[in-house]
DNA sequence: GACCAGGGGTGCC
DNA sequence: GGCACCCATGGT
């Protein structure tokens, strides 16, 4: 698990959950109902989970929390055959020597992990993680404790009702206005969904239903597919992030071309979602 | 002040 | 379907 707080740790500018001393500490929705929460891990590497103080909860939301959690840290996959091929991959061996347990940390909400993929579109990730935080904190709630904030995504409800305008106060773009705001519309309708993608299949009927929608390509979409889909398979093939990473593994001198990239993709399936996520520790 | 960033839409062929 | 061009702004 030590691996897994590593990751929520590498960005300061995260908003949506606080790591300290080993802990993390977020507010996890279920229903209608708000839970703030904290995280750790023992000495034996087992996680305990903690209702803070006033927060306390019922036997159901407690077991709805845990499955939420199991689901943010994809805890109930086995991952012994993906180590069994990255074990014997070049590329791969020393990324799961250095980040052994490492899982690959979801965004089990689908209009979070669609407006993350958005966000990071074309800019860098600390900007992105910037405009994040000024979305959130314009247009999510959120519960304080102990004298600090803790925030909830805005809800696709809310940010259906606004205009491109409205978020041009945060610097963002008004391509990617109207490319969160058409999605958040999609959702309200019911349109689009968690369950409906689910629902089709397989991870190519998924895709070809994501990219019909405006302000998603192949590389939102795949990013999505493993993030919040949890499809191992998923592979952001158009990654500028895997591809310095490959590049720097490799010790080569450019970055992999097309061909280099579908084939490790052949050779990682059905794991391209988990070796993306290990080559993506070594940089970022 | 270039150059790049965890891309995607649009128009043209 | 493949390709050039545009978007737009912050980090480095």
């Amino acid at each position: 698990m030590k691996a897994n707080l590593g990751y929520l740790e590498r960005n300061k500018n995260e908003c949506m959950f606080e790591v300290e001393n080993e802990t993390v500490t977020r507010v996890i929705v279920v229903g209608e109902t708000r839970h703030l929460v904290r995280l750790n891990v023992n000495e034996q590497n087992q996680m305990f989970v903690r209702f803070v103080n006033g927060f306390k909860t019922s036997k159901l939301d407690g077991a709805k929390v845990t499955a939420y959690i199991r689901e943010w840290f994809d805890l109930n996959r086995d991952l012994t055959p993906f180590y069994e091929m990255a074990n014997t991959d070049p590329l791969l061996k020393g990324p799961v020597q250095n980040f052994y347990g490492l899982r690959v940390i979801g965004v089990p909400d689908l209009f979070e992990a669609l407006c993350w993929g958005i966000l990071g579109q074309q800019i860098n990730l600390a900007f992105a993680y910037t405009l994040k935080k000024q979305f959130v904190e314009k247009y999510g709630d959120s519960i304080e404790w102990s004298g600090r904030k803790y925030w909830i995504f805005p809800s696709y409800e809310q940010i259906a009702q606004l205009t491109p305008d409205d978020l041009a106060e945060i610097k963002m773009t008004r391509r990617k206005s109207e490319f969160i705001i058409g999605i958040a519309q999609l959702m309200a309708s019911g349109e689009l969904s968690k369950e409906k993608l689910l629902g089709l299949g397989s991870l190519k009927e998924a895709e070809k239903s994501l990219i019909k929608i405006r302000g998603i390509g192949p590389w939102t979409a795949n990013y999505v597919l493993m993030r919040c889909l949890r499809f191992t398979s998923a592979f952001p093939i158009d990654d500028v992030g895997l591809h310095n990473s490959i590049k720097q593994v490799t010790a080569a001198e450019r970055k992999p071309s097309k061909e280099e990239l579908m084939a490790f993709s052949g050779k990682w399936d059905p794991w391209q979602a988990y070796a993306t996520f290990y080559l993506w520790r070594v940089n970022y």
